[in-house]
DNA sequence: ATTCGTAAAGTTATCGGGAAAGTAAATTTG
DNA sequence: CAAATTTACTTTCCCGATAACTTTACGAAT
């Protein structure tokens, strides 16, 4: 709180001569207050610099007109994206939001929950580290009646609502157009089993490899993480075990940019040589040459639905049943996967 | 808050027969308890699932222990590194964040800060948006006496501390390289000149011109803004006027890669049709051919330090005298301004 | 025995705001 | 014109935690 002595309700109360609940309703607007002394009040709390104390507010009110979040990552561009609209989308609404980062720490995403509990947060909304195992911080929220929305990366709890992409479908999307595209040897690299991501890109991959009765090679699934590094170390043991395929299938635009980085070290060729798509997409892969097919995600309109279903649940309150909402993907396809167009009208060179 | 009824400290007093005071300093390990004491409490505590209420702590105890944040924008390279390291410090300092998003919106920034000032918090730090003139809302921070730490973009008010990257220094060096590779028709593609990383980087460019001699073409002198557009726009109004230059150091990043995509679209080739460095640096970098060269920020110094100066300014109060932080620049060179080397050894095509 | 110091609590008084209920005067109503 | 309403406020009390005192009990010092 601030050192200076600051101007409360009873500062312009006694200013006027009225009493502090005067000024409070008056400053709300409430109608038992006549328009003259309306006006007087707040004439008097604007000239005095007067700040409501918003924990004597939520104190009383028992709300605090915020929405608590809590996401594992800040500088991706995926989180940044849905971090921005989740912002907006409380600001449109009038809710502040208490912005948490568990840096994929299970321990921190619990400490950080708490303390939203403890600020009284009206409604929570979390997309859950990597290494999250344990319910019972989630359970507690419910139990304290917190409305609770998972976006992205979910926890299976009932009473909770979900926001979360088509991973399976965009996956199957990305899977298919490959094999379409003739490919046979198709590698996945799949980030964590665990997370759901994880899980249902690799199921949408496979749904679409058995449906087109293309087999898949066990070696050619390779899990590790979501980031640059696994992207190109999947890459490299690859290509040192001389098992390359001709496609390959990535979890997150992050991996595919290592393979990249990979491909480009042992001299070789992307679209020529190995093909590429990924899941996700990032503010500059119109730069990255070739430019990446990719599966996007609409990442505004994630951050936009899971605020607006807190929002709602928050509203209803008793009425409400949780929902799970799931965004549609949409396939991008730019300078990679075009092998058919090429072989319809190949480039000169 | 919460809808269930919650855990307070007169349940677990209640329970234990002791007064509530005695349950607030046991939780605390306040010394006035007996380790005994202290022990049934934290016990009974954690059997209830007490959670405390920071509404009522930070009314009670006319401290929040949070540090306010306002930035222009979150989906951006810069800032989400700076914001994440930001929240990295603040944990282990122990302090919460309340991040907040003016949007580059000078009216939105401005009611940010109020709500800082009413949420209590201990201090404020801000990069301030694009358009922002107006200081008072920023003295009514100081006048009640919550600490204020300018973040990159600042304002200069005194009192307050600031935080600032050696954008002049950077600059200069940035273009002195470019003189000393042998280009003599150099362009600057500068953002805003009323923001001070426009006024400071062109400064800078300025600096190293004139000592070299070189003398300043002012259609090549560009100003527009920090984005992408800008680049492409800037570059194509210079193609079409038929004056391009040998190079371009460009204010930011994202300018950069405008450029660059403008660059390829009218079918020309960098470095060697036109060469190119730029201020700040991306996660991405990596991964554009050809790497460019950069001026380096170091972002996560420049988030830690603004935390660690507010803390200092929280705990020193009175003490405390604003200081103005200067973080150097490295300058890294990649693939683009190479000239000479390319001269000592060319490569072969 | 009296005073003193201290450990280990207990009491009280807020912090700033707002819901709920009360009151006095003015206005409407039958 | 008395009763019922309405208008415009005021009083009281509580939210949960804590700062600042005060009390109690007990052994040590004088």
């Amino acid at each position: 709180m601030n050192s200076k002595s600051h101007i409360t309700l009873s500062d312009i109360a006694k200013k006027l001569n009225v009493s502090k609940v005067t000024v409070s309703k008056a400053l709300r607007g409430h109608p038992d207050i006549s328009k003259e002394t309306t006006k007087r009040v707040k004439k008097t709390a604007e000239e005095l610099g007067y700040t409501p104390n918003f924990a004597a507010r939520n104190l009383s009110s028992r709300k605090s007109n915020t929405i608590g979040v809590v996401v594992p990552k800040i500088a991706h561009f995926f989180f940044s994206a849905i971090i921005e609209s989740v912002y907006d989308t409380a600001f449109v609404n009038n809710y502040d939001i208490a912005l948490t980062v568990s840096q994929e720490n299970a321990e921190r995403e619990r400490k950080h929950v708490e303390t939203l509990l403890a600020m009284g947060v009206d409604g929570i909304v979390v997309s859950v580290s990597q290494q999250t195992k344990d319910k019972a911080i989630f359970e507690k929220v419910l139990d304290r009646g917190v409305p609770l929305v998972f976006m992205d990366r979910v926890m299976e709890i009932k009473g909770t609502s979900h926001v979360t992409v088509d991973d399976r479908g965009g996956a199957f999307n990305a899977t298919e157009q490959a094999i379409k595209n003739g490919y046979r040897r198709i590698a996945h690299f799949g980030g964590y089993k665990e997370i759901n991501i994880g899980k249902n890109r690799y199921a949408g991959f496979a749904d679409a490899m058995k449906q087109y009765g293309v087999p898949i090679d066990p070696e050619l699934v390779i899990y590790g993480g979501f980031g640059e590094s696994y992207g190109y170390e999947g890459f490299m043991k690859l290509y040192h075990k001389g098992k390359l395929p001709e496609f390959i299938f990535t979890v997150t635009y992050p991996v595919a940019l290592g393979v990249y980085a990979a491909v480009a070290e042992v001299g070789m060729k992307i679209p020529d040589d190995i093909d590429i798509i990924c899941f996700g997409n990032s503010n500059i892969s119109r730069f990255i040459k070739p430019e990446m097919s990719f599966v996007n995600q609409q990442t505004e309109l994630i951050g936009k639905t899971a605020i607006e279903l807190v929002l709602e649940h928050i509203r209803d309150s008793d009425e409400f049943k949780p929902k799970h909402v799931q965004i549609p993907t949409e396939l991008v396809l730019r300078e990679t996967c075009v092998k058919n167009k090429r072989v319809d009208a190949p480039v000169s060179f």
